[in-house]
DNA sequence: CTTTGTGAAGCTCTTCACAGCT
DNA sequence: AGCTGTGAAGAGCTTCACAAAG
């Protein structure tokens, strides 16, 4: 149970410098460091590394080998050197804006908790198709009706957006999202997207759940 | 962008008879599969699929060639037939039970909505370790404080559980459910789990920034 | 003795290409 | 013509193993 990016199911194809499950790990990685950083260490070896995000130590070296971030031989990677080098190749020297695009349960769940975006990520703007739901709701982001959604992401310059809309409604949002300019898209709806303008990754809960029980069926 | 299923970051190791990534691709097939049934659909080709799912035609063939089941050569496959099928070697036609642990914003609003779940799962409970929170919410499950967590566990055979814990209290209730028996988990906590007896899957939201980040870094 | 860095080996998954059915 | 099934080829990722450094 390894090197996997959970099947972002896009056809934009380009050639890396770093290949996809390493380039996920690193994320992983960044999102370690934090975690220890917080918790006041200092440095981490390839093994620590391995064992806290499920890989070899061989394979973290590998990975942490593109970055030309050093390494100190014997005694590991110092944690604030390895989180500077992972954000330049990450891309998150560059704060972005994101949106989401539902306002349900999950989606206020999700815009309520800012520790679900990240340092470097700011919600800017909620969307909704009911213009109802938009009017009630008391948020600390201003929310819109779909229908402005191209005037908005065009104007506050958003590149992300999560969505959280159920039914058929998504694959239209969706659409009309790319169109106006998102480049990446979490989509929690139940319907699978993809596209060719845009990155996607499909967060598909019912999905997890079967193939957890896969996983299951494997073993016995 | 294709076949990836997210980082398990198990060290579960088992030679199964079907690879994780084409597994992974099944479960999207049968999410694809219910999704078109409900649309009024009676069949499907492999390039179809693909087209749906973001992998190539070939590769669809390929898994769908590990389910002993046919695949009409003129014309493509029979969904009902392809479901039962997928069922099959899913696991999927046996009910399993899940429950929640974390009764925040989040965990309400996927408790809230059986639609998360997926047929053929049902949540039974609820955990949150705080017990005024567990005093005074509404839902349509019973929620216990989690020191009760095993017992409830063990008592019901859950099986699955999804965590909504934020902060570091996720590892400690992490390990209470897999003593529990609890064999696998959807984790949205912050903290990365890692377990060598149960499968855990790790969404990670602020890495799926951080990924999306990095894919568009890749492409400048 | 511990730990990094890396070419090379090894393995797994994907893609190809074509036979065979409708 | 259109589509499936599959051995074989190819590509990509991981693991190995060892040199080199603290």
């Amino acid at each position: 149970m390894k090197n996997f990016t959970n099947g972002l199911m896009n056809f934009i194809k380009v050639k890396h410098k770093i290949s996809e499950p390493s380039l996920f790990r690193l994320c992983k990685i960044y999102s370690l460091i934090e975690e220890m950083l917080e918790a006041g260490t200092n440095t981490v070896s390839s093994k620590e590394i391995g064992l806290k995000i499920g890989a070899a130590p061989h394979n973290v070296r590998k990975d942490l080998s593109n970055l030309k971030e050093p390494g100190v031989i014997g005694s590991g990677y110092e944690l604030t050197k390895l989180k500077a080098s992972l954000e330049e190749i990450l891309g998150l020297k560059r704060y972005r804006k994101a949106c989401i695009a539902g306002l349900s349960g999950l989606g206020m769940a999700i815009l309520d908790n800012q520790a679900f975006l990240g340092s470097g990520f700011r919600f800017v703007a909620g969307f909704d198709p009911n213009i109802n739901v938009v009017e009630t709701l008391k948020t600390s982001v201003p929310v819109y009706p779909s229908y402005e959604i191209e005037t908005v992401v065009n104007r506050e310059g958003i590149d992300f957006a999560v969505m959280t809309i159920q039914g058929d409604k998504a694959r239209a949002i969706a659409d009309v999202l790319i169109r106006s300019g998102i480049k990446g898209i979490i989509n929690f709806s139940s319907m699978m997207l993809v596209s060719d303008r845009a990155f996607i990754r499909n967060i598909d809960l019912p999905g997890e759940f079967r193939f957890l029980s896969a996983l299951l069926a494997m073993q016995s």
